[in-house]
DNA sequence: TCTGAAATCATACGATG
DNA sequence: CATCGTATGATTTCAGA
């Protein structure tokens, strides 16, 4: 992992569907090189997938909101977090430090759609309390290797 | 946006490299019909962009925190929101109901790159108060199209 | 890591319902 | 108007050095 492999991830994650010839153009490599390049930092897992970034409106997820999560006393950590990965509208879930146990990020349709998932929450029972941060506007969401300095 | 072009979106999100002839089998579609919709899909801005996922620890940036912000009285807000997109620590912030005006979420490769991120918001005057949670692990982290039903 | 050939793929176009 | 089949140019892949 060099500079030119954090400049040819920096290139992939503007645009994954540059050729090779054209990502070899930008950090002076032939198109070979740069293959190899991406099939060991993807064999590695350094590249996780290719992917998509998908507008969450146009699949009607116009909801997004932060659940902090204080388990039970007799929950199941791991029953819950099995739970969670199963669970559509959650699509991050992190252990924190702090007064809380976890932190989830939800995106669900309506408010209603939210009222909903919290109420599953506490019919499994997973709940000793929760607070529910909903989002008004977001200022900026972006990758991980926007830019090649993370100092 | 119909089915088919959500079932595309699903098989995007899980790998943008498939050819639009393995996408096209899996839906039932010619390649032109594929290709119609996701040309369709990425000039409405439903499809943001072809991107890579990227494994924040290939890119030394071990540290996740949530970090809760509250401008001070005398802020300037959009030079805040300017100078947040501006800094690569900062993946993402929202604006929040609740006690908080903004919650962001940083990225940094050590606790002392964190304690410096703080100091530069401290110092750049923008806030009244903040509180720092740090993530101890991840249960999930998933993209925001993983499947079909999200009712 | 490079070059060059071979295989695969995306794209454009006219036709069809 | 969306979809299809085909032709073509571009691109990825793979061999050998």
């Amino acid at each position: 992992m060099d500079t030119i492999d954090r400049k040819i991830i920096a290139l992939l994650t503007e645009d994954s569907r540059r050729s090779l010839a054209d990502i070899g153009g930008s950090v002076g490599m032939s198109v070979s090189a740069v293959n190899e390049r991406i099939r060991r930092m993807t064999a590695s897992g350094a590249i996780r997938r290719f992917t998509v970034d998908i507008d969450p409106l146009a699949l009607g997820l116009g909801v997004l909101a932060f659940v902090w999560v204080e388990l039970a006393g007799d929950a199941d950590e791991q029953a819950f977090r099995d739970w969670v990965a199963t669970v559509p509208a959650i699509t991050e879930c992190h252990h924190v430090t702090g007064g809380w146990s976890y932190l989830t990020k939800v995106r669900v349709g309506t408010l209603a759609d939210l009222e909903a998932f919290l109420g599953s929450i506490k019919a499994r029972g997973y709940l000793a309390r929760s607070e529910t941060v909903i989002v008004l506007s977001t200022v900026s969401e972006t990758a991980v290797a926007a830019t090649l300095d993370h100092a």
